[in-house]
DNA sequence: CGGGATCCCACATGATACTG
DNA sequence: CAGTATCATGTGGGATCCCG
């Protein structure tokens, strides 16, 4: 059931994480590889993602209505970047007041797939957390002697 | 090969969406959730990760020199936070100069399988990706009709 | 309705200096 | 060596106002 104890010593693994370090290398902040995880630490694109992935198509009062707390600019911000990164598409629609609709490609379904898949790990795992950050306060830390 | 077109409708993934987005609702910043996803986001967290993955066990200035570019500062703070939610063990072994080694728990283990398959899909996307944000620049807005 | 333009501040992070 | 403490800064993001 619960796969804490996972073999990330797999070749496959190990092949995989070896290619990530060796694109992330320079630091440099052209690298396209943490240009696109950037994508996936921003709170405002994954919950527009989330909630784009589940509704199919919304207009942008309603998606702004669905992810609480986010503000007007940044949700315009927010899905400009999407847009540009080929992850959502905009349809404005011609009329007045306007109508413009938001939707996913079938890169942002890919995209989608693998943020459900880190909530996932991120629900399975909060408990075994939270329990962790209660037993850090009052610990001794760990020493050799 | 390319699974860009991804039956992201299946039953197993709407179901873990449904779920997320149920734990994400309020936006309370409390949320365990949401917590929990900073971490992957988080570029010096990852980096750490990654690092701790292919060595093993390293020291703080071994991991120092890996980190291209991250300051004595941030990967002191970084450490201590993964310590605190559980991912990383910090051992001091008291003698002088002092020596301390960071290694993954089967937590940040797990962890790092997941941290693996999104820089996985980054680098498998991105040549899609700059294409699409290319294209961005020089594109006429979809406009329906 | 769906933004664009501004202002502004908090906070994250870098740089530097000091220490057990 | 492995930090801590302090100061400096720039920028992400909220609030507000305006517009087609």
């Amino acid at each position: 059931m619960d796969r804490t104890i996972v073999d990330y010593q797999s070749n496959r693994l190990q092949e995989k994480l070896h290619k990530i370090l060796g694109s992330v290398g320079g630091t440099a902040s052209g690298c396209p590889i943490r240009n696109i995880l950037d994508r996936f630490s921003d709170k405002w694109s994954t919950l527009s993602i989330f909630h784009l992935g589940d509704a199919g198509t919304l207009r942008f009062n309603e998606l702004k209505k669905r992810i609480d707390g986010i503000s007007q600019r940044m949700l315009t911000v927010t899905l400009r970047t999407l847009e540009r990164d080929g992850l959502v598409t905009r349809r404005v629609y011609p009329q007045i007041p306007p109508r413009v609709e938001y939707e996913l490609t079938d890169l942002g379904r890919s995209f989608l797939v693998q943020i459900i898949e880190l909530g996932d790990w991120a629900s399975v795992h909060s408990a075994q957390i939270m329990q962790a950050r209660e037993q850090y306060a009052a610990r001794e830390h760990l020493v050799v002697e």
